[in-house]
RNA sequence: GAGCCCGUAGCUCAGCGGUAGAGCAUUCGCCUUUUAAGCGAGGGGUCCUGGGUUCGAAUCCCAGCGGGCUCACCA
């Protein structure tokens, strides 16, 4: 247990965390895995912050693989059999699902029918988001383990200790939640339904209860997937099922991590290493919901952003709020680059560098060359969806000859930049028509760049510009520029043009000036 | 009511025991036959307040003052 000292004084929080668990089972010396858990309700597609879950626990259990050698194990578990309670505001055939309100979300049908149930389409969605990021772990679907009979000795533990864990519930509910409570709810024999209803205890050593439905009672097994708990209690049967060490949970659950912390006292007393964190905000520092629609989804940020800056935002900080919203995008690309050149600079603070922590522990030789602001920046005042055009601008920015690999990098980011520009620049760009002195002077332009039989070069092209600029605005020569601008790209600046024309060519060059005065 | 977080440059935030930082904004200079997306330099801060610990506190502890969020239905 030694090298735990030669890692306690890393203050990056993946470490911190891993050295809580180790100190845990410190005295254990038997060779034993570390189970990890997080939790996903697939009530509807998943959400950016349960996706922030398991990348912040996988970060903790990189850090527990660095410092000692141990098995683990990433649970993603997905609670499946949970009644769907309301149909989610985005979902495409709101009629058809409602039809489905209170059943277990894996009884549902899929409407889009690609998928055995509306739980598993969920479901498949996180897979699919976590896969992209490489992560490994164990799938674990609630239904399933309910079904199988794996929970059955849990939930007949519970149904021995049902006095027990009522008297720690019920003091925390409402008077009427009162009335209707029970961890057990019974998946209706007739409707299919999950049932929040009273139940009666009618065989502890057998697994017997009783509930009403249609004003009779009616018996059933607490066991096989007869019977799902109603969700702390369920929480806390999981810790001890699958053997829990780690879990980590938003700020919103403390209290029920709390309770149901007091509930497994008396489900076998599993209770894992904790830490909570903060929710995520919007730009107003309101809470981030689908319904809404504000914040960012996962889709979102890899469409203007890598795999890596996103995962650096989540990294960053925790248990503090963070705001997540459009403008982090652009941020964290920058914020990626800089970490990376920090770890190359001084190595002696690898595990404390993001980038570790990102890449788990297998660091990237290179990243890309420009920092992302900057080109979207040169995108915008290139005022260009042409990604040639804009890599030739950026070898001129960067003046240094690009290997394969960072030519690679460039243009994965340029994609990124020109869809940036096309969404968020582009729109609010409005080319303006050229008057006819204008127009007259363009035509003119056209006719000499096209009576040259070469190409022109850059110096070229901006003497022309020049001389025919000066026929319509003799006295000031920046607002013909500021009128080129605005008529070729709607914008009332952008990159010298000269250059400009000289990378796009004639044709192109002609070709866009024509279309201006048409 | 309880819990969690925040208060540092005009704005957004990083730093979390060892000379107060970044980006944007601003000011000035340079380059370019326009504008700059460029380069360089500068200005700007009782690190919310008051105690304590320490050789030393923006940083740790306590108390207060502001602001925000979450929970007390469901998950």
């Amino acid at each position: 247990m030694n090298d735990i000292t030669n890692y306690k004084n890393i203050k990056a929080w993946p470490f911190v965390e891993a050295i809580k668990v180790l100190k845990k089972f410190e005295n254990l010396d038997k060779k034993q895995t570390i189970n990890f858990e997080t939790g996903y309700g697939p009530s509807g597609v998943p959400h950016i912050g349960t996706f922030a879950e398991v990348l912040r626990t996988n970060m903790v259990r990189n850090a527990l693989r660095e410092i000692k050698s141990l098995d683990s194990n990433l649970i993603t578990f997905s609670d499946d059999m949970d009644a769907l309670k309301k149909v989610p505001e985005d979902y495409p055939y709101p009629d058809k699902l409602s039809k489905y309100l209170n059943f277990p979300l894996s009884s549902i049908p899929d409407f889009t029918e690609k998928y055995s149930s509306y739980a598993d389409k969920n479901n498949s969605l996180l897979k699919e988001f976590l896969n992209q990021f490489d992560f490994n772990y164990q799938f674990i679907s609630s239904t399933e383990k309910y079904k199988s009979g794996s929970f059955d000795k849990y939930l007949l533990k519970i149904l021995e200790n049902y006095e027990n864990i009522m008297n720690i519930v019920l003091p925390t509910l409402r008077k009427e939640r009162r009335e209707s409570y029970s961890p057990f709810l019974p998946i209706c024999k007739i409707t299919g339904k999950v049932l929040e209803a009273p139940i009666t205890v009618i065989n502890k050593e057998e697994g017997l209860i009783a509930y009403k439905s249609d004003n009779k009672f009616i018996e059933t097994l607490v066991t096989g997937g007869n019977c799902k708990l109603q969700w702390k209690v369920d929480w806390a049967m999981r810790w001890s099922a699958l053997k829990i060490d780690y879990e980590m949970n938003g700020k919103d659950l403390i209290p029920s991590f709390e309770l149901s912390k007091q509930i497994a006292k008396f489900i076998y007393n599993k209770v894992p290493i904790n830490m909570s964190y903060e929710l995520f905000l919007d730009q107003n520092g309101e809470k981030i919901s689908k319904s809404k629609g504000n914040g960012l989804s996962i889709d979102e940020w890899v469409t203007y952003g890598t795999k890596e800056s996103l995962s650096l935002f989540m990294y960053q900080n925790p248990r503090r709020a963070k705001k997540l919203y459009f403008d982090c995008i652009p941020r964290s690309m920058d914020e990626y680059k800089k970490h990376f050149h920090n770890l190359k600079e001084k190595e002696q603070d690898l595990f404390e560098n993001p980038i570790w922590h990102i890449h788990e522990g297998l660091l990237p030789k290179s990243t890309y060359p420009i920092e992302f602001s900057t080109l979207i920046n040169l995108v915008t005042a290139l005022n260009t969806s042409d990604k040639p055009t804009i890599n030739k601008f950026c070898l001129l920015y960067i003046k240094n000859n690009l290997n394969h690999v960072e030519q690679n990098y460039l243009e994965e980011i340029t994609k990124l930049a020109v869809k940036y520009f096309q969404n968020f620049i582009l729109p609010n760009l409005k080319k303006r028509k050229p008057s006819e002195k204008e127009k007259i002077i363009i035509k003119y332009l056209i006719k000499d760049i096209s009576s040259n039989q070469e190409e022109i070069n850059a110096e070229e092209y901006q003497s022309l510009i020049y001389k025919y600029g000066k026929e319509v605005y003799p006295d000031n020569l920046r607002e013909w520029f500021i009128a080129l601008y605005q008529i070729l790209f709607g914008a009332d600046n952008g990159p010298r043009l000269g250059s400009l024309f000289f990378l796009y060519k004639k044709d192109k060059v002609i070709q866009l000036l024509q279309e201006s005065i048409e």
